[in-house]
DNA sequence: TAGAGACTGTACGGTTCCGTACATTCTGAG
DNA sequence: CTCAGAATGTACGGAACCGTACAGTCTCTA
């Protein structure tokens, strides 16, 4: 046991259910970053190396919005994954303004290894969780998700 | 609709529900943020100054281990509410290392809204779903929360 | 065929948090 | 009593993002 924080039980009393959520979503971020550790990279950046990997060659704003970024933010991750020589830019023959992002050879074999270590780490997560489970997981999250957004949108109008 | 990402579902393969959850946590920090805006206060200050509130005069290092948080940000965190009069610092009696953080009655005062606001948001976001849903949905979390600790216990002794 | 407006990527400043190192203070073993 | 080791809060540098402003391109309408 080497962990300070002892588990959401104890945590605020508000944001209970939301509380304990927040703070999964962390534990969850963290075991990937650990993980893609040994690759040198975290979690954000490996997403980006494993998407291009699955989905062919792409500009920054899809690729922004692939990752819930911000343009700005998924630049410099392009910035950062290409000095070390895992992507490159190459520029769209139809339009001037646009780079198509595009995984080296070496970010080939890398994004290779991400997506195995997502896999296994998937699994290890969803160790004592039914298939059933998940899908209605999945759903709580959807509704809670549209739930969120909904109330911004009303606090918007006032 | 004033939404660019279109929800959780066409997000990368990897990660799937993963994926989902950590999005539903930033939409459900975001409502938050929005929410206490009108206090001027994000979902961290907020939470501290309720915290507070709920449990009394606490020192910085039990703020830290309840918010989660590394105990550098949570001496910045009490910097920032002991600026703006909502909480102050009173040396504990037994200890001469510790500030006591306490809130003002000014805190106290904002303390109400918070938790005030924080019953508001959590009913909208709660809606549609049962309190057996929710129920489950906590302990699924919390099952994913052990996993991905357990995992990187294991990782670490590698 | 302009020219307004939308879109793409970049620059920059700001925020929130982490992790390490540090001075101060407490605590317990001898 | 003393002194090593633990704990508390702070200082500082760094990482990851956001949001805004901007220059360069496209695109569509008149």
């Amino acid at each position: 046991m080497n962990r300070s924080t002892p588990l959401a039980l104890n945590s605020p009393p508000w944001l209970r259910v939301e509380t304990t959520m927040l703070e999964t979503a962390r534990d969850i971020r963290l075991a990937y970053d650990r993980r893609f550790e040994s690759l040198d990279l975290n979690l954000t950046q490996a997403s980006l190396v494993g998407y291009i990997a699955e989905n062919g060659p792409m500009n920054q704003t899809q690729l922004a919005s692939a990752l819930v970024l911000g343009r700005a933010a998924t630049g410099s991750l392009v910035d950062q994954l290409e000095a070390r020589g895992l992507v490159e830019r190459v520029p769209d023959p139809d339009d001037r303004r646009v780079w198509l992002v595009e995984n080296t050879k070496a970010g080939a074999k890398v994004a290779a290894r991400v997506i195995e270590v997502d896999e296994q780490l998937r699994k290890q997560i969803r160790k004592g969780i039914t298939k059933a489970e998940r899908q209605q997981l999945a759903e709580l999250l959807l509704k809670m998700s549209a739930n969120a957004i909904e109330s911004m949108d009303e606090t918007e109008s006032q």
